[in-house]
DNA sequence: CACGGATCCTGATGGC
DNA sequence: TGCCATCAGGATCCGT
């Protein structure tokens, strides 16, 4: 499920309702996709000061530390007082003074990792590759345009990479390159100056919009507060195979990059 | 060393 | 109803 979007939607749902809470207990379920990195204990008695993002984790700054969330494929967090009991997905829980948080991710992609620092090698070795954030001052159309030059790759491809800019996942790389009127075949090294501009605007227009709109819900995304997102009504390509496209009634054209899937229109994104 | 592919895991869905 | 294959929003690791 979860893209940029999704993971600034859960973000803004539980952070200002988690700051200042102190942590009573802490507790996992199954193994996520790596270790927690500390004993449970450690979590104890610890004050969360905020919640951050980057990229699609998710960083909750404590009192000493911090906890690097990630979502995987299938993951959502809760937040909240009035709670029915753990369910055979819940894989971590944390009891706060303000409410409880739990991370539920049947397929067990995603992770909770404590790190003593930002500069800890820990989080480094999960942070320190991701490049710039689409919605930041820092994401620029020139250097953009650079990063895309050093790439052979499909388009698509790089803007899964994450490395020329983070945040953008399946459903978001075939709604952008849509609104840009690029083929996710091309190769990235083979776009213009002025395409790549149009690339980079619509990262950022496709990204604020979800936003907005809570992010997207194909099966069972939902925010700290259970409530699911509309964007994926929005969409003018992604799952839309064979439907009309939006502006051009073409088929929605479907094809696989990478194992995953990538929608677009023919007649829309030429090149 | 840039790239493509296999891989982790569970659940939903569709064909037979 | 069951069995099997395929697919699902991510990202790492490994071989070429």
């Amino acid at each position: 499920m979860p893209e940029l979007p999704e993971v600034e939607v859960t973000r803004l749902s539980f952070a200002d309702r988690i700051a200042g809470a102190r942590i009573n207990a802490a507790s996992l379920g199954k193994s996520l996709r790596w270790p927690l990195g500390c004993g449970l204990q450690k979590l104890e008695g610890l004050r969360v000061l905020g919640v951050r993002r980057r990229g699609k984790y998710l960083l909750v700054d404590l009192s000493d530390g911090l906890l690097l969330i990630h979502l995987g494929m299938s993951g959502s967090v809760s937040f909240g007082n009035d709670f029915p009991a753990r369910s055979k997905h819940d894989h971590f829980e944390l009891v706060t003074s303000l409410g409880t948080l739990r991370l539920n991710d049947p397929r067990r992609f995603g992770a909770v990792v404590f790190a003593s620092s930002e500069s800890d090698p820990v989080a480094h070795k999960l942070l320190g590759r991701l490049g710039v954030e689409p919605l930041s001052e820092a994401f620029e159309a020139t250097s953009f345009h650079q990063a895309l030059r050093l790439r052979r790759t499909a388009i698509k491809q790089v803007l899964l990479g994450g490395e020329a800019v983070v945040g953008v996942g399946n459903i978001y790389a075939s709604e952008a390159l849509f609104m840009a009127g690029i083929r996710p075949t091309t190769k990235a090294h083979r776009i213009s100056k002025p395409r790549a501009a149009l690339l980079h605007h619509a990262i950022q227009q496709v990204l604020t919009q979800a936003v907005i709109k809570g992010g997207s819900t194909l099966r069972d995304f939902s925010n700290a507060q259970g409530e699911a997102g509309h964007f994926q009504l929005d969409a003018m390509v992604y799952n839309r195979a064979g439907l009309p496209c939006k502006v051009c009634a073409t088929p929605i054209k479907s094809i696989r990059q990478g194992q995953r899937s990538t929608f677009y229109c023919v007649s829309c994104q030429k090149r």
